[in-house]
DNA sequence: ACTCTAACTTTGTCGGACAAAGGGACAGAA
DNA sequence: TTCTGTCCCTTTGTCCGACAAAGTTAGAGT
């Protein structure tokens, strides 16, 4: 027979942890707005009455998740989260987690046919200009690999964007950022990749511009399924995502 | 015109942010395995020649990070980030951000109808084990809302669990994060909200079992459908999720 | 072999300290 | 006037040393 609960757990979370949570919730329940100053290190020693040390580690929790950074001179202010910065986290998981390339693959169909549908419904003229720039930097560097790979990877966050459902572009944008690295191999090993990647760039800014909607998600399918034959050229589909998107996230948390 | 790069910018990276990578890259590139363990802080002290305090910084961005964590006896050790525990950051950005019950409703009903699709297609007899065993739990708690919301959330998970696509897994976790704690209050508000759901999980099982990819699509439309139908009784689709989600993301982190 | 206790270790926290870098005010040079 | 160099103050990043609480290990005693 179960004791009857007389006494609630006690809270025993270490000081740091506190703090965090303590300005966590400020934040999220929106009395500290994304901009806001928090204190200098020093206020907060005298706020919560802990050594500064203790604050520091606290920062560190807030700042690695995201909702607390510093401006160019150090000082701390709240700021919303950004969902690149999130995602790559989420990418190290999957990575760890040694997920296929058969497994980003589905869920990337899923997702990108999802956006572009929400795109050719609720694309803006704002939305398109940003696809139609990105389309015509992506032409000019048709040659170079590695530019082209980051024209591509803008191009799908930019569709996402143009389907006003922030949910949508969240969900994608880790599976997103493993596929990254790999367009650039497929495009130096595979001669045809480079213009046929930029041709379909081009129809599904013309399915959202025509909000075709049977366009957008065909073209979708076509360039992903390209993406999939470039790949098994050089790889099978069955291989873990390994380390091959290392490089790419440690030159992302520079920024 | 601008200055040609003679310089590149040089790394001056603070000591606590170099000793998380130091040990994320360890991590990351496979040579620190899951579980194995990372030694005391006066091991790193040593190894990395820096103060413990230094130490200290750096294991709490890792720690936030989900890539090591405390054993019982406080040790640390490398481990693999846990999905629900990254996809609360995002679920709180996500917060931040204001998303709308819509994008949330609209998203979902991509990210489920795949998992259904998944779980259709590649369930285990253990996947369809478990799910039976959520549904039998399910029926007992039917007339208590907060257990039921419960067993919503975690149905979802194992159906998306039975797709064996942790892409998919991970990318539908933040906004049915969001959704869980509506449940709750749609079942409370809504009188036939309870059997109707637990009604729907029956359907979906057997869809799976039946190997029916329509009849999973189907009702999982449905029970999406009767999500919002419940919801829309309560506020307008159109409402940002705000602070809806905070007491269950809290009580997520203590355990 | 088992338990109990007494060291020892490790973590969480504290206080104080200092160098480096940023910001502000101010005087002098172009 | 606008720019530059200087002085001072604040803030951050780092270090040192310390200590209580909790966990671990080893040894004594049964």
């Amino acid at each position: 027979m179960p004791i009857s609960p007389l006494f609630r757990p006690i809270d025993v979370a270490p000081a740091y942890q506190k703090v965090a949570d303590a300005i966590e919730r400020e934040i999220v329940n929106g009395r500290i707005k994304p901009g806001d100053p928090i204190g200098t290190e020093h206020d907060l020693v005298r706020q919560f009455g802990v050594n500064r040390s203790t604050i520091r580690e606290g920062i560190r929790v807030l700042e690695e998740g995201g909702l607390i950074s510093r401006d160019s001179s150090r000082r701390l202010h709240a700021c919303l989260p950004r969902y690149t910065k999130l995602a790559s986290r989420l990418s190290r998981a999957l990575v760890l987690h040694e997920v296929t390339f058969r497994e980003l693959y589905e869920a990337s169909m899923t997702l990108e046919v999802a956006s572009i549908e929400g795109a050719v419904e609720r694309a803006t003229e704002e939305n398109l200009a940003e696809l139609t720039n990105n389309l015509v930097r992506s032409e000019a560097v048709v040659g170079d690999p590695a530019a082209l790979a980051e024209c591509d990877a803008e191009f799908h966050v930019l569709v996402a964007k143009a389907s006003q459902n922030r949910v949508l572009q969240l969900a994608r944008e880790p599976a997103a950022q493993l596929f990254y690295p790999t367009t650039e191999m497929i495009v130096t090993g595979v001669a045809e990749g480079g213009p046929r990647l930029v041709a379909a760039h081009g129809h599904l800014i013309d399915a959202i511009r025509r909000r075709d909607r049977e366009a957008g998600v065909l073209w979708t399918r076509r360039h992903l399924q390209d993406w999939r034959r470039g790949f098994e050229k050089i790889a099978s589909l069955d291989r873990s995502v390994e380390h091959m998107y290392m490089e790419h996230a440690q030159a992302a948390r520079r920024r």
